[in-house]
DNA sequence: TAATAAAATAGTAATCATTACTGATTTGGG
DNA sequence: CCCAAATCAGTAATGATTACTATTTTATTA
């Protein structure tokens, strides 16, 4: 395979070693320290490519950065509004609420939300075909 | 009651009647229709307070402007990559990907985000009463 | 291997949603 | 009416992210 720059792997890599859902400055970081003249703007750029591939997540938590996993399968996230952690969590069929309560967590709000396309840009691209 | 300014009490008003989750500079338009001289600033400080208090919900969707909606009750929001919009789903007890695509939305992935308070800074609360 | 095209990078400058600030205005209680 | 606290309009500052350009790396083909 090895399809990805050496960069984008190092980036990968410190995605796959945290679970504490990095910022992209965070990455920065931790990549310099492996390949230390990387630009920002290729930890920018690799992210939003990785993202886009459907590799790895991107996460708007509200606090002004965006956060990254690199775990990409479904599951939930708790959001500390005092230290800003943000924990996973498995999304069970019992509720979010209760999974959230039993690891210590005292949820007040939740947003889900679905990415993909809508019912009209979804007919308008068959009528592009 | 009336415990909100004019600014307020309009603010609020935009987001009740309208169900598309707009960003700050929307609901600023809207409410310069009615209040022309109303700041930019207002809108911001307002929308933060009224988020804060839990009367309003605060939305990041990753697209580069925060979103709002009126509507505080849990649910769930599709979010089209293609044009934007930001559609209101329930959230039944079946899963969501199915409640998405009844509604001919194709979600490709999905984020959930409980906010609350961690374990950590709970017991630390706790120590300081 | 050498030549060439395509992709990715480092470094820096620009963008722009949001926040911070300041001096004026409004509001409510006594 | 007076005062203090809250809110406001207007503007300046902030800072995460994006855009850009010249250079370097990678892949391809002969």
């Amino acid at each position: 395979m090895k399809n990805f720059s050496r960069q984008r792997e190092a980036i990968l890599n410190v995605l796959h070693s945290t679970d504490v859902h990095p910022t992209a400055g965070w990455v920065y970081e931790r990549v310099r320290e492996t390949i230390p003249n990387i630009s920002l703007g290729t930890v920018y750029r690799n992210l939003a490519e990785l993202t886009r591939s459907g590799e790895i997540l991107s996460l708007s938590v509200g606090d002004g950065y965006e956060h990254y996993d690199g775990n990409s399968a479904p599951h939930a996230h708790l959001h500390c509004r005092i230290c800003g952690s943000i924990e996973d969590a498995e999304l069970e069929s019992d509720s979010l609420a209760d999974a959230a309560r039993c690891r210590g967590f005292t949820p007040d709000t939740s947003v889900y939300i679905a990415y993909g396309v809508c019912a009209e840009c979804n007919s308008k691209k068959e009528k592009q075909i």
